[in-house]
DNA sequence: TGTCCACTGGAAGGGAGGGCTT
DNA sequence: AAGCCCTCCCTTCCAGTGGACA
């Protein structure tokens, strides 16, 4: 290559997709303009939340299914057009989306509904410092003075309940005694219903006046919500005709995840444009299967704390002794005891101090509920109560992650790869 | 049948860090 | 600057537990 010609120019040429119209269409933050096998969860929303445009509160309501079932996608995109009919007719309506995975305490909810209405920089609420209290009564002169209706979509409302309890949302359902013009209505929207065994019973019945229920799409209705998607995402004749049934399919026996298989088609897509192919085959969704799997770790291991990753380094590393002593792959397990003797001796190998076994089995719960690990509970009985640890993702992929850490790349640093990235865990 | 093991997991609280009001 | 509040991460304490074993 000679000096003056821009290293850049390849990527330029490449720049333009030959398979991608619109990629955005396949994201999760996508909201399209039709929404297929959701027109009863559509209208019956539409339904209850239309006394909105008359100035009267809607009934709270509490939306539930799987993940990938259509909740937040149908939500958002009803919410869109009831603002977009307020906007057409002059009512004062506004709505207010909220991931509680994120915002995840009484005082942040607070805050972001807040905030949504304070244009001004300087005015808006801080992050931490004020009481909950305050920011409350803030609230409820900010609802006041914009002197509409208000809905609040709480989005994995079981998280925030399970983290910070349901204060919360006795404040919220209990605002509107307090307004003299506004009136605020919520929307909860979940993976199950068991977290309302949480909540008081006064909470309970006014966040429930509705529920509204999201059943699983079967591989039919993926492949149609699929082909929407695709005429969006894809030039025309991109996609072998094998590509979007091979997907749905796929994805529909994980449960119908509407999520999942629009990953999948996406994911098949870029594997085709890095390989420079003019069209997506089912060998790419094959892939992209692969790679979804390893992302979903790598991207798992990579945002836990350092003690998390200390643990999952622990888990490797004493799965891998007992791989070769000719253990199988599936049959290797640990007690709660065994495994924090191994973490505790990472720990040292780092120069950082363990954390205690109870933060541990803390640890431990929380990679089992991501799905990094399984954990079961078991008596041995007189050799006491322990929970049994099992990998639930690759080896190699937890490798892969850990070799990429800048914390723990130095115990990869002199070997080679021990595994080659082959799922164990296919039988 | 009672004992006892090796934990589990809830509750309370400490302290560091960030930010507010007065 | 002082006093207060919130969040996050962690420790300490401890009652509770299921079942093998004597």
């Amino acid at each position: 290559m000679s000096s003056d010609e821009n290293p850049f120019n390849k990527f330029l040429k490449r720049r333009r997709s030959r398979i991608f119209k619109n990629r955005e269409a396949l994201l999760h933050t996508y909201t399209p303009e039709r929404l297929p096998h959701r027109d009863d969860q559509i209208n019956e929303l539409a339904s209850i939340l239309s006394v909105a445009l008359d100035g009267s509160p809607p009934k709270n309501i509490m939306v539930y299914g799987i993940t990938g079932s259509g909740k937040t996608v149908t939500v958002r995109y009803v919410l869109k057009k009831l603002e977009e009919m307020a906007a057409e007719i002059g009512a004062h309506v506004q709505s207010i989306y909220i991931n509680c995975e994120v915002v995840d305490t009484s005082y942040r909810v607070l805050q972001t509904i807040a905030n949504n209405f304070i244009k001004q920089w300087e005015e808006r609420i801080p992050p931490t410092g004020l009481p909950t209290d305050e920011v409350y009564s803030k609230l409820q002169n900010i609802l006041d003075e914009y002197g509409g209706v208000v809905v609040v979509a709480l989005d994995e409302i079981d998280r925030l309940v399970k983290k910070s309890g349901d204060n919360i949302l006795y404040m919220l359902t209990r605002i509107n005694e307090y307004l003299n013009r506004a009136k605020l209505s919520i929307i909860g929207i979940a993976n199950d219903l068991k977290f309302v065994d949480l909540l008081d019973v006064r909470v309970r019945s006014s966040l429930m006046h509705e529920t509204i229920v999201f059943p699983p799409y079967n591989a039919k209705q993926l492949e149609d919500i699929l082909k929407d998607r695709a005429n969006i995402a894809f030039y025309e004749d991109v996609l072998e005709p094998a590509v979007i049934p091979f997907c749905a399919a796929a994805s529909a026996k994980e449960h119908g995840d509407a999520r999942r298989a629009l990953d999948l088609l996406r994911t098949a897509g870029e594997i085709a444009e890095r390989n420079n192919e003019p069209k997506v085959r089912e060998g790419h969704v094959k892939l992209a299967i692969k790679r979804l799997e390893m992302d979903t770790v790598v991207e798992a291991i990579r945002t836990l704390p350092t003690h998390g990753k200390a643990v999952m380094y622990a888990m490797y590393r004493k799965s891998l002794r007992e791989l070769k002593l000719g253990k199988r792959a599936n049959d290797i397990e640990f007690t709660t005891g065994e495994l924090y003797q191994e973490y505790s001796d990472v720990c040292d190998f780092l120069g950082i101090p363990p954390v205690t076994q109870r933060r541990f089995t803390d640890f431990v719960s929380y990679l089992d509920e991501i799905g990094l690990l399984n954990a079961r509970i078991i008596s041995r009985g007189r050799y006491g109560r322990t929970k049994i640890i099992k990998l639930a993702s690759d080896l190699g992929y937890i490798e892969e992650a850990l070799r990429n850490d800048p914390e723990f790349s130095a115990f990869f640093a002199k070997r080679q790869s021990q595994l080659y990235l082959t799922n164990y865990f296919e039988d």
